[in-house]
DNA sequence: CCGCATCCGGTAAGATACTG
DNA sequence: CAGTATCTTACCGGATGCGG
């Protein structure tokens, strides 16, 4: 998408925060946008969610778990996902009804701490529709230990 | 998207994981698609960074620091961020020219830790094309003290 | 000029049926 | 079971217009 900054670089203008937020300014292209362009399709992170979260690892599973997506979206990011280096598949063949399995690569794996932000964001600001009792929870709350260690690798 | 989880249940099944990831499995719905509900949109991303991160405040400087996007969707994000209160305006009548600024909400600073983890995500694989010398950093090289102030109070 | 609104064509997503 | 094929629809992208 963007390659080059704004003039006004990289400062928080509001808010009274003057300081610059990040040490590198000399990205080539905005890693936010080149994450994006990996990540940022329809229907793509819930598809590593399930994957790699909840072990679901057939296409018809996958199907059920996320009810609304149609099929042909789902076999065209597996096969985005795959050539990303993101998923692997491995054919097991059993004559008609070939076995397909797929499961995260370290890479994809990584992706699920974006998603565990991208989560707790969830659980602070939409509380309401997430939780039965409505209360914001912080990531301490939501993820157990190995939740928090894989997340905190970020850093 | 989906409301109800996979009978598979919250556990990771690859790589010998297998305890649960997730310490609350009583979700209504899933705090990842709600925040894509808000957040998922293309341009989002780009509209808060560029607002939040560089202190773009005026349409048309938005339009200069995202290039590539149409005037009709960034009216449209701007319109649908208003709406959920990440973003707010302030107009400022000149006469004819009117002057619209625009500053992120305490949710859309909020959003910014969301961005931090995918730019970091960005930074780790995709280094290549965000770096010059192609080396991928970790979040403790690319944003300084506050910045990992700021992602840290995700937890 | 600035902040959009309108129109219009293209591409991605949605629905359904079907096949090796 | 794991996807294609086909068709329709919604959204995005690009150009242009227009009132302050």
């Amino acid at each position: 998408m963007r390659s080059k900054r704004p003039e006004t670089n990289f400062r928080i203008s509001h808010r009274g925060l003057s300081s610059p937020l990040l040490r590198f300014t000399d990205f080539v292209s905005c890693p936010l946008d080149t994450s994006l362009s990996g990540l940022g399709r329809k229907w793509t992170l819930a598809i590593i969610r399930d994957i790699g979260l909840y072990g679901v690892d057939r296409f018809s599973r996958l199907r059920k778990s996320i009810p609304d997506i149609p099929p042909k979206v789902l076999a065209t990011r597996l096969k985005q996902l795959e050539a990303q280096g993101i998923v692997r598949k491995s054919v097991e063949k059993a004559r008609p009804p070939k076995i397909v399995r797929w499961s995260l690569t370290e890479k994809g794996l990584d992706a699920l701490r974006v998603e565990m932000a991208v989560a707790a964001y969830g659980s602070r600001w939409y509380a309401g529709d997430v939780f039965e009792d409505g209360r914001p929870r912080s990531m301490r709350e939501i993820y157990n230990h190995r939740g928090i260690q894989l997340f905190t690798k970020i850093l």
